[in-house]
DNA sequence: CTGTTAGCGCTTTCAA
DNA sequence: TTGAAAGCGCTAACAG
């Protein structure tokens, strides 16, 4: 393969004037640069990106790493930051850690040894260690959907505890009263906003304790269906659960059924986090859908700013509002209310 | 940041044997590793892979060129990917073309700079360039889920004509003989191939050319949309659609379903490509199921195989096996047959 | 506007 | 089992 003295020497003129007209910087006339292009042309010159990342100590990789890109909100967020990065010059690494703190720093380690320029990272845990390495490897990091205490780093996420109020007022107006929250892994933000926001909204309407019922589980649809079986073996039974993300909300509907109840005629269900358009054959789940693709677009900008250097501002926060999307797993107003 | 250097300093041994240590290649004494060991944990020491890939000449980079992450087919792919080259050392760069050469093309570049290892391309259109680049730059690549005429390429793929086969048997049987395709791009393998299923059932059943409806549009919900409003605005109006991917069969359910019949009462529907358990929230699409998941890992496995260099074979033709899947959209058998 | 020199951090090659 | 020397391909720093 080619090198840049290759070119050089066909071109007739010195590497370092090469190197300038591939990374177009510093001055160069139009003859000069003609002649470099054709003699790259005509070896078919590909520049070497490990070298001159090597001597230039930067490269133009960027990490995504995230607990499961088969989560269409991953997806969504890994669309976002990926179309962003593209713009720059930058490339993505991505990285599943199927919440694993031990295989996220299995990655980070990965990441680091590759000098990539700057992480975006979903923690697996509300673990700040991993922020810590990265940081003290002058690696810059976004945190993205889950907020980090303790961690001093920039942070995007979509308003949990807004859209948890949203979806258990909504149930609350309805006429429901026992509302089970079928919630993510405690010590994950979003969980423990959305559980903040499920407690507020009862708050508000002077539910007693009592009539509260809080599951925890895993964010998958495994868990989904044994939260909503132990839901629904409690007695009383709720007559609403809110599932704290998709996954948990399909889960927890499949079961439903399986247990021949109907949703939402016998028991009401609403959820985190929207399906996008193509993937949905009938609209049905109420949900609080959060901005995934923005949310992944606003943090890769944030990110290059940081990378670019002019941005030494203190750690920024970014929250971005969910959207209540009301359709038929709601229900109609209780009867019985 | 330390170097192999400061680290051999620290340890009282040459650079070279911080490197044996680290690669885990060539020999060296137990003692001298532990107090390498201990030197790299009390520095901090990150290996510089940059540095070590440009000495080697090999980096621990794959890339995975897509159309589209977005679709939960292709995301399954690339969880399929990212699990086996994980496992291998490889870390996993993402690219998405949405279907256009250009883009493509732009990337390879980019991923030849950055000398990924291997390529694992599914082809923007039938174009061999971006496989003869690769090839002529010695990056091995396995193309995925298309095939490429006249591209000597390791091909992993499923069987598009056999689950095409499948479907259309399928309507068929239960007495449809008019039957609308709603297909993708021409010259992209996976259309061509299920258009060759559709017609091979069609002519095993003797069905007329004049009784046949073929669509050609993009793999999108808003090309579905399109052609099933071309199908149904068709006379006489064919009694079932074929959608040649997930994306098209949910535009054709919505249009269908807004042009207020009902599926599969008044036209049955059946389509490629299944969405895992996890998303559906009510089981309906009739499809043949492609092994994403599957055709990732294997084809990362094939390429893996390329890459340790004990691999010369000819290119190989991995071809797996579709799945029908019988669900209420392709309806029952129809009383007027 | 263009060139010379040196060296990024590692591993290959050869030697002991 | 360990080490010395050299160099991968590029660009920073400085010079003209």
């Amino acid at each position: 393969m080619p090198t840049i003295h290759d070119v050089a020497r066909r071109a007739g003129v010195a590497p370092i004037t090469v190197s300038r007209v591939i990374t177009r910087r510093g001055y160069c006339s139009a003859q000069t640069r003609r002649k470099v292009e054709s003699a790259i042309a005509e070896l078919g010159y590909v520049p070497n990106r490990v070298a001159s990342s090597l001597r230039s100590k930067r490269t133009s990789l960027l990490a995504l790493v995230l607990t499961d890109i088969t989560n269409p909100y991953f997806t969504q967020i890994a669309r976002g930051v990926e179309d962003t990065a593209s713009d720059s010059g930058y490339t993505v690494i991505y990285c599943n850690t199927d919440e694993s703190l031990l295989e996220e720093q299995r990655y980070i380690q990965v990441l680091l040894q590759n000098r990539v320029a700057g992480v975006l990272l979903v923690p697996a845990a509300g673990e700040t260690r991993s922020v810590e390495l990265l940081q003290n490897n002058h690696t810059p990091v976004v945190v993205l959907d889950r907020g980090l205490t303790g961690a001093r780093a920039d942070l995007v996420l979509s308003d949990s505890l807004g859209g948890a109020l949203q979806l258990v007022r909504l149930l609350i107006g309805l006429g429901h009263r026992r509302i089970a929250l079928l919630n993510g892994p405690p010590g994950i933000s979003t969980a423990d906003d959305r559980l903040a926001g499920y407690h507020q909204a009862l708050d508000e309407a002077g539910i007693p304790q009592e009539m509260r019922l809080v599951l925890h589980g895993g964010y998958t649809q495994e868990s989904g269906c044994e939260l909503a079986r132990q839901a629904l073996s409690h007695h009383p039974r709720p007559s609403a659960l809110f599932a704290a993300n998709n996954f948990i909300a399909i889960g927890a509907l499949r079961h439903v059924q399986d247990a021949g109840l109907r949703v939402p005629a016998d028991i009401a269900l609403v959820g985190f986090d929207d399906l996008p358009d193509a993937l949905i054959t009938f609209p049905f789940l109420t949900v609080a859908s959060q901005p995934a693709y923005e949310m992944g677009k606003r943090a890769t900008e944030l990110l290059l700013s940081r990378l670019s250097g002019d941005d030494e501002s203190p750690p920024r926060q970014i929250v971005l509002p969910t959207e209540l999307i009301i359709r038929q797993s709601s229900g109609q107003p209780l009867a019985s209310s």
